[in-house]
DNA sequence: CTCTTTCTGCTAAAAAATTAGCACTCAGGT
DNA sequence: ACCTGAGTGCTAATTTTTTAGCAGAAAGAG
């Protein structure tokens, strides 16, 4: 469970999110992004620091880099809400789901709450 | 959203994890719970930083200190929650459940789905 | 052609995180 | 009374992260 994409530094683990959200972003993109965001200078150092390392790559769109996480984001995405419910949850995601109905701040809007209702009877079928 | 909580350095991240899974711990079994862990006297030497930082407060159980979030679990949690959502499922919960239905490695258990199905209901009544 | 803008690569300094080790305290056992 | 073991606090050094800035390439405008 000790992959390299636990131990990404504050800075590496901020630009790793912005690009997952975007699915992909260039230097200028991942810099407006970021909180409290370093120079841009900064954050190109950082982008060349973590293709090194093998967390991105990047693509040629004329003059600019287009950056890509290497791992399909299907298993980030899973591994990270994995831990999530790991860390917080005991791993359940029906306590999850549970916290979030019990927020009181509309934390689920109700046509999530369709939604969820209906992929949730599709599975059972299955 | 750039709470002091965002801003955590690797280390301090992993240990927040260890803490806030377990509930509460001491500096060992922290050490225990983490990967790659660096010496017990490192361990200690964060714990005493976080404190200082105000992100962890301990009680003294005996010799030892007991180290607890300062953040409500509940808090914590929900915003650990929507972050994932928030980067990976475009915040979308339903998105979320539906690609651990998806998923081929059992991600989801049956009893899980049947929980599930019962939480909603419950929620849609009100 | 030449200037300006927008990129990149690189380097090295500054700041922050991470670490180990020593000194001290307290309790229990012999 | 005297070790021993398990804690803590503290300090200072090492290592990593983070940063800015400079030099060069490519493209478009005048």
């Amino acid at each position: 469970m000790a992959g390299k994409h636990e131990q990404l530094s504050r800075r590496e683990r901020q630009i790793m999110d912005v690009i997952h959200a975007k699915g992909e972003a260039t230097a200028a993109e991942v810099m407006e992004g970021m909180e409290n965001a370093p120079s841009y200078s900064a954050v190109r150092a950082l982008l060349a620091v973590m293709e090194k390392k093998g967390l991105l790559r990047h693509r040629e769109d004329g003059p600019r880099y287009i950056f890509v996480p290497t791992l399909a984001r299907e298993k980030a995405s899973r591994s990270a809400l994995k831990k999530v419910l790991h860390t917080f949850f005991e791993g359940s995601l029906a306590n999850a789901v549970s916290a979030l109905v019990d927020a009181k701040d509309g934390a689920l809007a109700p046509d999530e709450l369709k939604r969820l209702e209906s992929i949730i009877k599709q599975a059972r079928k299955s």
